[in-house]
This record gives C-alpha cells, structure tokens and sequence, in this order.
DNA sequence: CGTCATATTGATGGGCATCAATATATGTGG
DNA sequence: CCACATATATTGATGCCCATCAATATGACG
C-alpha cells in the first residue's frame, strides 16, 4: 500500500520529478518509510551503506565524531533534501551519523542495492544524481563559509538572516528549527554564548525573542553585524 | 601539437582514466592546457563559467570575497584533482574565484560547451562525475572538520600530520606546499600564531623548522594536540 | 506535581587576534 | 653582483571575546 505513495514521495523531489513515472516506480520498489522520534539514530558512521535517504518532515542531522569523543555537526537536513547519495555512490560505510532532530521525522530510504543497478543502466538518474550532489556541495560551501568567520554574533546574525521568515502584521518573524542548544553547536559556539548575544540584541531593540519564536526587529543592524565578521551591537 | 599530450593528461586523472581512448580523444578537443604564474588569477567569482579544470602541478587556491572585503580560503586544490566541476555542470556563474598558488602552475581546462554534449551522451562520462564530485564532497567535509576545530595548536597539528610526508635519514620531513600566510589563511589563524606556535614546537623538540622544511621529531605529541582540540604544547 | 532536559545568568581565565616593530627573504634594476 | 624595494616572517605587548565552570530558572512531559 505505501507503494504509490512512495512513488509520489519520490517525485516530490527537486532532482526527481523531472524523471518519467516509469522509472520512479521501478525507483520505488527498492523505497521505504522511515519514521523517527527525536534524537532517534537514522545510521551510525562506520556502518554498511544501505542505501541513501531524502527527508520529508523533521530535520536530520549529520555529525561526526572526533578521536577525543565530542561531536561535530557537519549539516542539518530540511525537508526537501537528500543526503548519503555519495556514500551510496563511491563508498562503502558511512562517512558520518545521522539522528534525528526533532519528532515526527520522516525520511524515505532508498536502499542502495536496487537503486544502483538503475543508476549505471539510466543516465537521466545519473544526471539527477548529479544535481543533487552538486547542491550538497553548494551547502557544503555556505557551511564552510559560516564557519571561516570566526565571531559568534557574526555567525548567528548570519544563520538568522538566511533563515526562510514570515511576514506577519508587518513583523518579520522566524522559527529556529531545532533546539537552541543544536543551533549552537551547529553554529560552533556555546550555548551560553547564543543566549547572551539574543539576550543583547532584545536589550538592543534589534529582535524578540520568545521560545524559537524570534521577530526581526531591526534587520540593517543585524545585516552590519553579519557582515563585519568581527561584530559588536 | 599539444592535442595527443592533452588525451595523456586527461587519462592521467584518476577519475578518467578507466575512459575508452575514443572518447578521451573526443573529450580532449575542447581542452588547453593553462599556465599560471604565482598569485595569477585563473578565473573570477561571477563570472561566467567557461569550464572546468585539473591541477597538473602547482596549486590552486579557491577562494570567495566576503561583503566587507576580506577573502575567504574555500580549498587549495592540487595536483590529481579537478575543481569547478559542480559550475559547470549546474551554475552559470563561477561561485568562487581561483588563483595559483605557486609559480608553474599548469592546468588543463575542459571547456564547457564540448563538454556538456557529452556528458549528456555518454553515461561513462556521467559516472565519472559523480566519482569526482563525491570526492570534493568528501575533501569539503574534511574541511569543515578541521574549521570546527576551533584551537589553532589542534588544527595545525591536524594539518601538518595529514601532509605527504617523506623518510629521509630516518627523520620525517614534509615540505610545506604554500607560502606560511597562506596557510594561516587556509587554517583560519593569524600569520603571527602560525609562526609562535612553530617556534614552541621548535623549543620543545617536537619537530624542526628551516623554511617550509620541517622536520617531525615526535609524531606522538602532534597527534595529541591534534586529538585534543583545545591543546598546548 | 515532580523529574529531567534545556535555557538563562553570573564570574573567571585563557587563547588568539591585533597592533607595532624588526628581521629575513624575494625580487628588481642599475 | 650588489643595493634597494617590497613582501613575508618573526617576536613582543596588549586586550577582548568567548569557552568554561557553577548555579538557578524555565520548560517539557509523564
């Protein structure tokens, strides 16, 4: 029964819905549903490739682990993205783990073992494949870039003003995705720090602040301090 | 002249050489190969992309300018590698510039518009992106590894353990492929920091100095500081 | 309502950038 | 080939940002 709805699931996608129907329901005979509460283990680094993965709702995170047994976040997955393809494609274990962030995380699983047979015998699948790791490597480059500026109002100034905002009754307002404590990391300062620079700023009358509920108050000086790298309100 | 020397180093790339010599040759019509003296400037971010390029020898260093004018290091690419590959194949505009590192630095240039209609023909061709995307996938997600880093001491230990590194005389020598500002660039640190931390290194018996020459008298205490990420000597 | 994770706020110290000055290297023209 | 000019490297002094430790507050959830 989820079969079609696979189906649908994986036209969905940016890369994918350009490709015939024929094809996507040979895609999705390999396909399944996975569904995850938060913090939940999607793979393990160093595991077997089963296959790579696209998410649909919640938020994935990607990390490492160091020799000295911390964790660095290499990127969070929205919905809409895929992520392992290059594992799928030219490696054998996982470079990296994956959990979820929050409840209700929904990613499809396409396993590895059926979809690279279609992958050598279609090249429309591998121009497909192609775009999608090409954006991979268009975020990669933002992440790169957000953390080649080394001050942390800097960093967190920009995070916020990338992030997708809504305009209600004449107030920009934003969500954070995920917990503050997971925002810091991924931004890779302290927790303590991104309280005290919200704290600064709502002081400062650049922004509200209530939960992940933010509301831009003054954007230019927020746009200054991304800017300036070294930054100060 | 230069067209049969053109297939060779193409072939020479470890992602084309598995490719029939036919379409090498057919491949190898839209190529040139490009000299580049020290700080030359290949091509620029925003401008149109014209093709992708291998590094035969020297390097090159790919970088992006930042709103308030400084310029931020993205990768230095050397020789056996290929770059600009994802502009091509899905962007108009080149998303960061490039210039040589090094006097007598030669790549082979791929011009686009003899490339594209093959690529879209010949899914050998398509494979063969994949594998070196994938590979810039893997060497940005290293990259990132090392920026989380955040103790300067970590992330020079890291870098200097991961260079090709030579046994002469039983000592471990290894050369530095930059200039010392470059590379602080690079690791995201002050010159001045690069050079005090070499200097306590260099008190302390840890490794040996002469210009870009350095000596690793005890491999053991670099990989600790590596591993430690908050570090000191 | 109690328990646990997350968030906030305060106090402290260290690492590294920054500024400044000298030394060395690199390269140029006379 | 040497002297000059410029770029790169080293070394020193200073200050600030932010991580860390510690304690309390708030929120989530059974």
């Amino acid at each position: 029964m989820p079969e079609s709805d696979l189906q649908a699931a994986l036209a969905e996608f940016p890369h994918f819905h350009s490709l015939p129907r024929e094809l996507l329901a040979r895609l999705a005979t390999g396909c399944r549903f996975v569904r995850l509460g938060a913090g939940e283990v999607l793979f393990t680094q160093g595991e077997p490739v089963l296959g790579f993965y696209m998410v649909r709702s919640g938020a994935i995170q990607l990390h490492r682990s160091t020799p000295d047994g911390r964790d660095q976040i290499l990127q969070t997955v929205v919905p809409g993205r895929t992520f392992a393809e290059a594992a799928v494609l030219s490696m054998k274990r996982m470079p990296a783990s994956a959990r979820a962030l929050s409840d209700g995380t929904v990613v499809v699983e396409v396993c590895a073992a059926n979809f690279l047979p279609l992958f050598r015998e279609d090249s429309r699948l591998s121009a497909a494949m192609v775009v999608s790791l090409s954006m991979w490597l268009h975020s990669l480059v933002e992440r790169i870039e957000e953390l080649q500026i080394d001050s942390a109002p800097a960093r967190l100034a920009r995070y916020l003003l990338r992030l997708p905002s809504s305009e209600k009754d004449g107030r920009v307002t934003l969500e954070l995705p995920m917990a503050k404590k997971d925002l810091a990391a991924q931004l890779a300062i302290a927790p303590e720090t991104l309280s005290r620079l919200l704290r600064r700023w709502q002081d400062d009358g650049v922004l509200e602040a209530r939960g992940r509920e933010l509301a831009i108050l003054d954007e230019r000086v927020l746009t200054a301090i991304a800017d300036r790298e070294d930054a100060e309100a």
